[in-house]
DNA sequence: GCAAAAGTGTTTTACTTACACCCATGT
DNA sequence: ACATGGGTGTAAGTAAAACACTTTTGC
């Protein structure tokens, strides 16, 4: 630090070197009753030409972070109210081989069955199990790990998991989420009886149809009910 | 977005106008076992010439956001072994009157009696009380409130609040931290069970000096310790 | 009637909460 | 000897964990 008052003015008009370029990408978790996926699409730049990247785009001059993050969830998915969570910045100076460009992290969650991609972006995108992805273009690969990493975590302390299953959903199908996501067991009966307690769910008196079974009730995700107990203090916890 | 090729390519050359400024705050929070403190600067730049700012500068063109903050910490205090996290990217268009310019937030934990503001920074620093700030310099407000919040969440999931005491403390030193930052009250008895059932401390079989009652235990934060306890599961929480 | 998954309670154990007195030091 | 805060244990209540059988549907 060359002076006091670059820190005291904190802001003051500057030379054009300490301008970079700012972009978002967007960690894109989706769920099909099977694994855990990310969305990625085929990136075609050397050197990392046909290696899978996130999706992401530069933060526009008129909006912020959030707003570009949406962007990409409406081009790719056509909607934009998707669950999104900003995990960390990513700024190494090296990071990127066309120059200093800083990265925000996001990511989102949204049930494959439920999203269709766009036309447009469909071409080039890919769902791809986490857990079979080694090797990204960029430091995507480090970004993913650290946002899967933010999502296990936030999967805990939040009722999030329910932005990975369709609107309607049975108790079969969220506990089995939380296990393949988290990879742990969880006891049927226990589970059952921390969501009845919780009381976050609605039952919607409907079943299951076509499974060769009985059928399943089926539930979905009373999200205000939900804020308006959290904010009398209701702690969840998986 | 204009094309597909934009999130195809994601991060190909661009024209100037997407190059945008990068700073850093720093919400250095001090404990003096009173109050929970910031440090802040006067601003010396209009509208906002006399507020108190926080601590930030640009991000280098040779350094990481991780590395400019650290370097505040080190300009400010002369140290740069101090517990840091990120917080959250700032990044609304308009959010600065200079131009476009994005920040990324971090905040610092340090105990007052143990830190020596250094002397070029010094004349212009103040320990502000957290509950006494009321307006800030840009969007410093917003920054110190999103910082607080996510210490006090931090504070109850993660052994941190040691971070504000010096290096010896009491456990009702330790008690009353808790209690000022996160505004409950704790029962002692419970506290010290809680403390010793985590095994984080070391006894340092030494005793305040000069106080005028019963002198009290000094102890020690075992860092190493938790580290290797908490990969085999152990969970903190107070 | 059989295969396949849904649904349901109880007991044991661990953790959390509430609570009151004696102890060591300085003055 | 007294004022001040330091230090300790127990009992009750609540939440977590472990565990097995009956029910409903499709074929």
């Amino acid at each position: 630090m060359e002076s006091t008052s670059r820190i005291v003015q904190a802001l003051g008009p500057l030379d054009e070197e300490v301008k970079l370029r700012c972009t978002v990408d967007c960690v894109i978790f989706g769920y099909d009753q099977e694994d855990l996926k990310v969305l990625t699409i085929e990136c075609n730049m050397e050197p990392f030409r046909g290696m899978p990247s996130l999706l992401g785009d530069f933060v526009a001059q008129d909006e912020d972070a959030d707003s570009a993050a949406k962007r990409i969830l409406k081009y790719c998915t056509g909607n934009d109210e998707i669950y999104l969570e900003e995990v960390k910045c990513f700024s190494k100076p090296d990071r990127h081989p066309f120059g200093r460009v800083i990265t925000i992290a996001y990511y989102s969650l949204v049930s494959i069955p439920q999203t269709i991609l766009t036309d447009a972006a469909g071409k080039h995108l890919n769902w791809r199990s986490v857990d079979e992805i080694t090797c990204m273009a960029f430091d995507h690969k480090e970004i993913l790990d650290t946002c899967l990493k933010q999502l296990r975590h936030s999967l805990r302390e939040k009722p999030i998991g329910f932005n990975l299953l369709p609107k309607k959903f049975s108790l079969k199908q969220l506990q089995t989420l939380y296990e393949v996501v988290l990879d742990i067991e969880l006891d049927k009966r226990n589970f059952r009886r921390k969501l009845r307690s919780l009381n976050i769910l609605i039952d919607l008196e409907e079943q299951q149809r076509e499974v060769n079974h009985r059928p399943a009730k089926l539930y979905k995700f009373d999200d205000k009910s939900f804020e308006k107990k959290r904010s009398n203090g209701l702690k969840f916890e998986i």
